[in-house]
DNA sequence: GTTTGGCACTCATATCTATAGTGTGCTAAC
DNA sequence: GTTAGCACACTATAGATATGAGTGCCAAAC
């Protein structure tokens, strides 16, 4: 890996000199080579001067050539440097903006605004957008509805604040009358209205424990039916996928068995969680490349995230993933500027 | 395309022969030669025998050689006529079938239901599964609710016969109060209930027309926010997609432009459910080879589809997508068998 | 008339070779 | 510190050549 590459021998210059063949680089996928890069920069230097610039840059760790006489390439720490003191990002224009928070505002439930952002961040990026549904600590229980199917079979309904609606048949050893079921679902939402599901669970789970013996039995049931629905799969969180097949388009990333791969653990969804779930606390904008994930099927790819909020607290996190060789200077203010207007787009409820 | 495959050239030495020849190549996938033809067959002819028949196959577009000196390949005829005429079905065994069903039979609703045969297909089949859901018509109204979630929003939740749930969050000019909505949903779960969505719908839509004067304002948005829910996306029909990644192993389908055209197909959806509304009517199993389905995506690729029922009437479609080269000996059995379990696994409801 | 062996021919694939092009590292001069 | 020049390394490409699989056809054998 060589040395740290703010090292004394990477002075301006060099950086400069990497900064455009990385953006050179990104531009059209070719290793770039002294000569080009010499015109590139702009700066009166020789390709033989440039040559000893990339020497440095290579000693550094920052650059690589693929073989003797290729030009040079960035290597994961040269990304690393360019993405944290080197980018020039590229705002998005007013219009886009406009037409983004358009298509992402048109409100209704959190799910389908999830879904939406989740779109618009693989349509501009042309790579995949990535939006985990907002966590359940932010989600208060709003009102839940028992709907008998038959005798042995009972619907459950949860509504959440955020016009979520949760639903899952259970099966019952015994029959319950419809009053019963309207009594148990009174008793849920005017105890637990207006609290969060993890607090709920919580809730619910102390007190079946505490009461269990005096308890109504229909409440018990009416509490074991409700903790059912909130075990649910989504308990560990979820998210919502758009443009998968747009990594399959990219030069870089045209090995099938490692796109299998990628795509199985996308569906896969728990380790991608488990990776979504650390940028939750970040403030901004985070960066993952290539092997810094520490994922294998990210290896050569890049993660870009930003977490959103609702009202204030931080809600889930969104984000993009494409080839490494990404045009950071326009992904990074769309993954930036989309959270935002997520953000805005949940908070009015 | 030569004659008509059941010509008088092609007797049953040559049938055989073709049987032989197809089997072989589905199993290694590499052109067969008359040599090696010569030796499977099993018959005791030469090679040079062999090669008179293969030439009237040829003459009759069964079979193809994709350059002078390699050996045949199917055609589409070929393989049509092997699946028409020359498969011998390999029968699941017992304890296949009983897996499956048990895998299959974990009741509940049927979407759950429907996503757990789309698996079992693409497990089984190392291809993509592909399940339509029962159509609407099948599909009986039992109950609506609705739930203000603010002053303007209106959480709709339409339960139907199956267990399954539709949700949609509608934005209304005027406020409801509670009571009106309650008045509204008990108006349309005691009209409509039992009925099925498609009569329902025809018969608001109706009511509405013919009362539209005199008719409660109350019920007018009632009756207008429950056509809403049923003009859903969905009514045109849906279906659950497995094992899509699995295509990506094949070497037959190793051209990433095409796999990437598919892909954005079983996402674009509305073309492959309409092939599948084509195979609604057929009795059995049907297959479509190549460009048979003359959907371009599945050029080189075969759909195998089954019906499947509910209480005897045909309710939906599944199958299986792969390439052309798949192990059609086996493949037909696993999707006539898995409609057949699944419309079991529908009845009892 | 069906089957077979023999033989010439075709074509894809692999291997080698030559060549051109790109880019580097090093050294010596400015 | 910068530059020019030169030898060297490596890739990519094309052409030549060989190899091998498999066919088509014909004449002889059954």
């Amino acid at each position: 890996m060589g040395r740290d590459p703010v090292d004394i021998a990477v002075n301006e210059r060099a950086q400069y000199c990497l900064k455009v063949l990385i953006e050179r680089y990104i531009r059209d996928g070719q290793p770039v080579g002294s000569r080009t890069l010499a015109r590139d920069s702009g700066m009166k230097l020789s390709p033989a001067t440039i040559r000893n610039v990339m020497s440095d840059l290579e000693e550094a760790g920052l650059i690589a050539s693929p073989h003797t006489s290729a030009g040079r390439v960035p290597t994961v720490s040269g990304y690393r440097f360019f993405v944290d003191f080197l980018v020039s990002l590229r705002p998005l224009d007013k219009s886009e903006v406009q037409q983004m928070q358009q298509q992402i505002a048109v409100g209704s439930d959190s799910r389908a605004l999830v879904s939406r952002a989740s779109s618009a961040l693989s349509d501009l990026t042309r790579m995949a957008g990535l939006v985990m549904v907002p966590r359940r600590e932010q989600v208060l229980f709003r009102q839940i509805e028992f709907v008998p199917l038959s005798d042995s079979r009972i619907l459950v309904i949860l509504v959440t604040s955020d016009g979520e609606v949760q639903n899952r048949v259970i099966e019952t050893a015994k029959r319950f009358s419809e009053s019963q079921l309207i009594q148990a679902q009174n008793f849920l939402t005017s105890n637990y209205g207006g609290r969060d599901l993890e607090s709920m669970r919580a809730g619910l789970l102390k007190e079946m424990q505490s009461t269990r013996k005096r308890m109504d039995e229909v409440m018990a049931q009416a509490m074991e039916l409700a903790g059912l629905v909130l075990n649910n799969e989504k308990s560990e969180g979820d998210f919502v996928l758009s443009g998968q097949t747009n990594l399959m388009g990219f030069h870089d990333l045209s090995d099938m068995t490692l796109l299998k791969h990628l795509f199985d653990s996308f569906a896969e969804k728990r380790e991608i969680l488990h990776l979504l779930d650390h940028c939750m606390d970040a403030e901004g904008v985070q960066i993952f490349i290539g092997e810094e994930s520490h994922y294998e099927p990210f290896d050569n790819l890049t993660l870009v995230t930003a977490p959103y909020e609702t009202d204030g607290r931080a809600a889930g996190v969104l984000g993009v993933v494409g080839p490494t060789r990404m045009d950071y200077n326009k992904v990074i203010p769309i993954v930036d500027v989309t959270a935002k207007l997520l953000s805005m787009a949940l908070k009015r409820k």
